[in-house]
RNA sequence: GGAGGGGUUCCAGAGCGGUCAAAUGGGGCGGGCUGUAAACCCGUUGACUUCGGUCUUCGAAAGUUCGAAUCUUUCCCCCUCCA
């Protein structure tokens, strides 16, 4: 079998494809260049997009070239798949921010020496901004009959659901099977690869390029990944996991992979990282909490480096094993001035402002649950005032805590 | 176009004049157990509070009433059946 799709299947990332046989063929043969499309509705992408990247970085791993389509273009109007409600129409500019800051994802996981092998990053807003629409609908639009595309999940589940789905949205799946057919025309792209949720659209471009140019081409999806207990993956209870450092720590990267489902622990180290599925084999016997220190270890380093890592370990080690507080500068940090402190800061405010919890009422209950802590001594008293001595242990910093997972470091400053 | 049914707190779903910030389940959060896991058990789950209360919520607006999620009117949205 063709290498990168044995190591794509026994990673886990396989789940369709629209010709098996004849892809491996071309896989053989050349260096292919594929693309996946990544939303740009959020200024950052999350975990729930990892798997994607991860697709990305091994194809460039043996030997293929990829191409990374922000949508400049299609995030205008938004791809019904999978979403209950009508999207949020963003600004231009929101969407240009997004995808300026998305890049650099990449640019960290596809980081790569050899020139011919370095991301190809498009904009389909750069073709499809200057569609002329008679003549779309004259070229492309003849190749798409209504009853296929009502018979599509997306749009039939939309319709099921009595939820409207606008004619913008209705088009989403042109657009993108027009973006496989311009990329395929442009940059040679041959492939295109997406999670589960994206065969129809994908099927589509594959077709469009069929009919339109008489040229096959491939669509490759990956599973929908789901946690053991169910859930969708990319959403913590804190909110999304974000591939950020601005919008999530490292240390808090860390602690999401490090608090991995025992189920969920080998599956994901294959899948999210590189370490050879052989050596993921062997370690199969060893104490599950070993591996999700592996885990955390790997995923953290693949974005956020060595260093970052090391240390997000280091404080993980220190906040949950030695609970030693002299070493966990390396939890998020809230400043607070003096004179907060001389006005009678309350715990109740700090809470807040460290962004541990909404609202005063939330702190209340928590305080009434021994949920705060100021140095892992719980706080009885929610009218408790910040002094400056709770900050006898280091004199400008302490710890506030959150139940036994949410840490800020308190930092006093002039 | 005609006839019915419905829109409730994060979700599902009760309530149908006061005792309703609203049953129950799910989810979330905290605590216990443990392994920073799962399962399980307990607590909690609108906001503000000087802890006495106060304020905002049951599709929207107006009204009846001492008092409305509950009744009336208009409007918006959704579902089912018939044409």
């Amino acid at each position: 079998m063709n290498k990168f799709l044995k190591e794509f299947k026994d990673r886990g990332y396989f789940y369709q494809c629209t010709n098996e046989d004849e892809l491996e063929n071309l896989l053989n043969n050349k260096s292919v260049n594929a693309y996946i499309g990544f939303d740009s509705t959020a200024p950052s992408l999350h975990v729930g997009s990892l798997l994607q990247i991860m697709c990305l970085r091994l194809l460039q791993k043996h030997g293929h070239r990829p191409i990374v389509l922000l949508g400049g273009g299609t995030t205008r109007i938004g791809d019904p798949s999978g979403k209950e409600e009508t999207r949020k129409i963003l600004t231009e500019k929101q969407i240009e921010n997004n995808i300026k800051n998305i890049q650099k994802v990449f640019k960290i996981f596809l980081k790569t020496n050899k020139p011919n092998l370095k991301p190809i990053f498009v904009n389909n807003f750069k073709w499809l901004g200057k569609l002329n629409y008679i003549n779309f609908l004259r070229e492309i639009g003849k190749f798409f009959t209504i009853n296929k595309m009502l018979s599509f999940e997306s749009v039939k589940m939309r319709l099921e659901r009595e939820q409207s789905l606008s004619y913008m949205e209705f088009n989403y799946m042109i657009l993108q099977a027009y973006d496989f057919l311009e990329l395929n025309k442009n940059k040679k792209c041959m492939l295109q690869i997406g999670g589960s949720d994206q065969w129809g659209n994908i099927i589509n471009g594959v077709e469009l390029i069929k009919r339109k140019l008489n040229k096959q081409v491939f669509g490759l999806t990956t599973p929908l990944i789901t946690l053991a207990s169910g859930a969708k993956m990319g959403k913590s209870e804190k909110g999304a996991i974000w591939l950020d450092k601005k919008l999530l720590s490292p240390y808090e990267y860390f602690q999401f992979w490090r608090n991995t489902d025992d189920r969920d622990v080998l599956k994901f180290l294959k899948m999210f990282t590189d370490l050879k599925i052989d050596e993921i084999e062997k370690m199969k016997d060893k104490n599950i909490n070993d591996l999700k220190i592996i885990l955390a270890k790997h995923a953290t380093k693949m974005l956020h480096g060595e260093k970052e890592s090391s240390k997000a370990f280091n404080t993980a080690i220190s906040v949950f094993v030695k609970k030693d507080l002299a070493d966990q500068i390396n939890l998020p940090v809230t400043k607070i001035k003096n004179y907060e402190v001389e006005s009678n800061l309350s715990i109740l405010d700090l809470v807040i402002k460290a962004k541990l919890l909404k609202s005063k009422s939330e702190v209340r209950r928590a305080i009434k649950d021994k949920g705060i802590k100021i140095n892992d001594i719980a706080i009885d008293d929610a009218n408790y005032l910040i002094s400056v001595s709770d900050f006898k242990n280091k004199k400008d910093l302490f710890k506030l805590s959150h139940g036994k997972k949410n840490h800020v470091l308190i930092k006093l400053v002039n």
